[in-house]
DNA sequence: CACTTTTATACTGCCGTATGCATAAAATAG
DNA sequence: CTATTTTATGCATACGGCAGTATAAAAGTG
């Protein structure tokens, strides 16, 4: 059982049951064979932004926020996504290029999308080339710039004129 | 610079001159700022699927092989992959559900495809869902508990009658 | 066959992630 | 306000992947 599938299942506990506690979140994990300590339970809650609000019945229950949350985790998921997947990043004008493998595209875009990042106005991902479209105010350079850098690219292998 | 990154340097590099030696390769990685050593490049070779072939000229190059070779690393790809991004796989008769997060399911996809696992016929995926077809010989049950393996469930969690 | 070149690998160290334990900090209840 | 419950976190550890060094194995050469 990975982080990612025992979060996936906490974020079912709690939309499927009323849950007030990181220790109740462990013992039904623990009921269907997911071992795992109120350590790490707080810390997934944590990165799925969970909130405690106090609910109809007057009982504090814990909730996922439904607007995406921008947990600090969230833009070092981009960067790490960028460095496992981005092949390429190139610019042309106020638009940035990136490769990935076949198939790879749209989870680097996801990440691109969840992270707020400052000054991109959007982003299309097909199966492995991503568009992002800088602001006018940003450019696309600087834009590439931080892209690049994510992905580990040193400034000196950076292509010239291509 | 990543693995990644640098293997499809290789590729690129591969495609674009005549190559005989890992050592060339190492030349040329460093001449653009990618330091490496002939034993990863060696192992990138091996990834990558690299045969050494006499051209036309009757010098010994270093190509890359069209299709796609069943190196030891791809069925361990594989396993990463299901560990990494599959939440949940479930059965209906001979077909296999897996289910990942939104974008992900190309990713996993690919890489089942490339594997050749044993008694699949074929998998589509759509955005965070994989349909996997398991041949009639093999059956749905004999996949699923191979692919569960796979993604890190225990036999303790599978889930009963659902 | 002897020698050189090239490739593959055993071993080791490094780094980042994930997690448990112990405990501090914060929230809640009375 | 104090005590209790709950959450957050500093620290240590385990594990996995990656890559370098040194060296063995293999391939090529004459």
């Amino acid at each position: 059982m990975t982080k990612n599938q025992r979060q996936h299942r906490i974020t079912e506990l709690l939309n499927s049951s009323v849950i007030s506690t990181a220790a109740q979140l462990v013992a039904l994990l623990q009921a269907e064979g997911i071992s795992a300590t109120q350590a790490t339970v707080t810390r997934d809650l944590q990165e799925l932004g969970s909130v405690k609000i106090r609910n109809d019945d007057g009982v504090r229950q814990l909730t996922l926020a439904t607007s995406p949350v921008h947990s600090p985790g969230v833009s070092e998921h981009l960067r790490r996504m960028m460095g496992e997947w981005a092949l390429t990043v190139e610019l042309s004008s106020n638009i940035v290029v990136i490769r990935t493998p076949p198939g790879c595209a749209h989870v680097v875009a996801s990440a691109l999308d969840r992270s707020a990042l400052g000054g991109v106005l959007g982003c299309v991902a097909g199966d492995d080339t991503i568009i992002v479209i800088a602001s006018f105010e940003r450019g696309g350079a600087s834009l590439a710039k931080e892209l690049r850098a994510m992905a580990g690219f040193s400034s000196s292998n950076k292509k010239k004129g291509m």
